[in-house]
DNA sequence: ATGTCCTCTCTTAGAGGA
């Protein structure tokens, strides 16, 4: 099974990039993040002709998540990160797909840093925190993907030294995505390549795609009841090269079936 | 500072966000 995010940047501009990239790689199931539309403008039928089922939470201008599903069966969990009332960012979406729990998320960029939308993102990191916890407390099968807009390390990043004053690579974030793993989850990527300088984004400006001046923002994380069966994972790197791409590839895993492990 | 690209609107240019 073929697990995979993607920030789309607007998946209506996107759309037959996705529907390409779709029928390319055959992902069983998809988290998107960036929809840049509201609820009723999501490609619902674009998706179900490519043949998938989706959950969605739009949102007018920004942010928008949503979770995609081929063959398995969907059901929406939640679609708001519990612990915050006031909170009206659609960041996130939570569906069980088959035996799993996928929880697909937009954490906020949180610049410029610092300030109130650095001192949003990390109060949004602690509420994912929580909620990460008491999802591992329920020991079952979960994946925890999406656009982290965190830099983990510096392997993370083709220049850090160049961004040490950006919010994606802010101490703080940084401690925030090393405690969130140290719950207990596998940062999929990184476990299967430990060394490797592996990016998800590289921005529209300066060519940075052409030159690889990239960043690893995009993350996927299992549960200890679902890591064993991680067996790949890769980044689709030539999709940003196309024409009218996001500023983000896709990245994915492969988990073997339950009954081979 | 700049570069680019998305989406929105008191729209065809500028603003805000990334």
């Amino acid at each position: 099974m073929k697990i995979a995010t993607y920030n789309t940047n607007g998946i209506n501009g996107r759309l037959p990039v996705l529907l390409k990239w779709l029928e390319e790689a055959q992902p069983d199931i998809v988290c998107l993040q960036e929809l840049k539309a509201p609820q009723d403008k999501f490609p619902q039928n674009a998706l179900l002709a490519a043949g998938y089922n989706a959950v969605w939470h739009g949102q007018k201008m920004w942010n928008g998540v949503a979770i995609l599903s081929k063959d398995l069966p969907l059901q929406e969990v939640r679609n708001v990160l519990p612990g915050d009332d006031g909170d009206d960012h659609s960041r996130y979406i939570e569906a069980i797909v088959g035996r799993m729990l996928v929880c697909c998320l937009y954490l906020p960029n949180g610049n410029p840093a610092p300030g109130p939308k650095f001192d949003y993102k990390m109060a949004w990191f602690k509420r994912l925190k929580k909620h990460a916890k008491y999802l591992l407390s329920e020991e079952v099968p979960v994946i925890l993907a999406g656009d982290y807009n965190v830099i983990p390390t510096e392997k993370d990043a083709y220049k850090p030294e160049r961004w040490t004053d950006n919010a994606l690579f802010f101490p703080e974030p940084r401690k925030a995505y090393k405690d969130l793993v140290k719950q207990g989850w596998i940062d999929s990527i990184r476990h299967i390549y430990p060394d490797e300088a592996i990016y998800t984004f590289w921005d529209y400006l300066r060519n940075a795609y052409g030159r690889n001046a990239g960043l690893r923002l995009d993350h996927l994380l299992l549960s200890p009841q679902v890591a064993p069966r991680l067996v790949a994972a890769g980044v689709d790197t030539h999709v940003r090269g196309w024409e009218k791409s996001s500023d983000h590839a896709p990245a994915w895993i492969v988990l073997a079936d339950e009954e081979e492990t």
